[in-house]
DNA sequence: CGTTTTTATTGATCAATATCAATTTGTTCC
DNA sequence: GGAACAAATTGATATTGATCAATAAAAACG
């Protein structure tokens, strides 16, 4: 396993948390938790392999956006899952499928913990273990909803129903709307969605059409309208969960 | 949250553990971990509720097949996993959609304690524990492994894939082949493949015309070439794991 | 054993999305 | 600022898989 550390060409973006609370709590936590890991910084596009058996880990995302990466077939790829500043990753929950690595899509930094590490640090404090635990039941449920969501939509509804997760993940309330970063790039977006490329710029046209969403800047857009986007996913996929602000 | 107990108006199937080992382990591991687990007897197509955050549980699927199963459009649904003898769910795996449940997919039992009660008893022995941890990480990697295969493959591939894995799972050598029984219906595959029920059995049809697949009863199928249904799976999904006998 | 009910197959058609190629737009870097 | 490069959009077309309706095949049941 070999994991490449950034060459400083270009600058790191800097430290992106979505708000102060989560910030908060990844300071307190995690920093206490991970005390002792490596931490390693990547550059948009780094592939980082993840280890076998021996050399499990546990990945917190510091900054940036990574994915769980599967290559299909010669040309195309899946992504499973995007982990977002808080994020934990541990690497047995890796699908066992050959190439699977994680993949940074922006700049950024994360920590690196040998598992047993973390599972030793994890049995002083119940308080720690239940947060771990917490934090890893919690990217399993949100796998199992990404596969209802491949499985069970159509394209336009699972692009409403990113938008709608990435609005409540990070969105800011802007005016009447919601005010969003999209880091990913389309490509990227689109194979996390199992979508082409081309038909996820469709539909990004269809919603500026239909006035559901506004492009403003390289990767900020605007939704002046969640709950018609919301409407735009069935029922059921977003079970009142308050919308942070 | 309503558990219905059968009402026994049909024979509910008699145990089917694929083989020895696995009938070994589920005996010798868990029925001591679940020692004081309420045994719940299920029939095809009996729902079985997910308890919320306060009735948390562990599920051991002792006979018969599960799925978890999440209404999608009026009409619809998917199931994101399916539980055999021996598998393991744990409720906060569910992904939090509303009416999300396990669904029976064929006659069977299972073993239900509160988590709490498993959590306190795997606590006493780091042995139990760490078995445990090994179900519910691999049941994970499979939820992963399945997310790759809808997102990633055409229907055809999907099923071969389904295919070989049923057939590494629970497949017998018989002749030059495997013979392998599918228990979930027509309906319920295809809702696990996120496929259109008529498709699944066309593409059930091509595999036969190309002699990939012999029909040796109710839900019997005899593999007679199993390396060439991998061949029809892009490289990688299937990484060198020894195929059981 | 024949009737009822459920499950699976098959054909004709349609809709959704992938593919390919050509532009356009935006970014990076001298 | 402008050349060189990368990312995103858009149009024309092909392909896959969904849908609907009709039929066939199996199980369940009296």
């Amino acid at each position: 396993m070999t994991i490449h550390t950034t060459q400083r060409r270009r600058p790191v973006a800097e430290a992106r948390l979505p708000n102060g609370l989560q910030a908060h709590v990844f300071e307190t936590e995690f920093n206490r938790l991970m005390s002792d890991a490596t931490t390693v910084r990547v550059r948009r596009g780094q592939r980082i392999a993840i280890g076998a058996e021996e050399t499990e880990c546990l990945y917190v995302v510091s900054t940036g956006v990574l994915a769980l990466e599967v290559p299909m077939q010669s040309r195309t790829r899946q992504l499973l899952a995007l982990y977002h500043p808080g994020d934990v990753f541990r690497s047995s929950l890796r699908p066992g499928i050959e190439g699977e690595a994680l993949r940074a899509l922006s700049n950024g930094e994360l920590r690196r913990a040998p598992w047993s590490v973390v599972e030793a640090r994890a049995a002083e404090s119940a308080e720690y273990q239940k947060f771990l635990v917490d934090k890893l039941s919690k990217s399993t449920a949100a796998l199992a909803r990404h596969l209802a969501s491949i499985g069970g939509l159509s394209g336009p509804e699972r692009v409403a129903a990113y938008l709608v997760a990435e609005a409540r993940r990070s969105g800011k309330a802007s005016g009447s709307g919601v005010l969003l970063e999209l880091v990913p790039s389309r490509v990227d977006t689109a194979d996390y969605l199992a979508l082409n490329a081309d038909t996820l710029s469709r539909i990004f046209g269809h919603f500026q059409d239909k006035g559901l969403l506004q492009r403003r800047g390289r990767n900020v857009y605007w939704l002046p309208n969640l709950q018609a986007l919301i409407r735009l996913v069935p029922s059921g996929m977003f079970p009142s969960e308050p919308c942070r602000r």
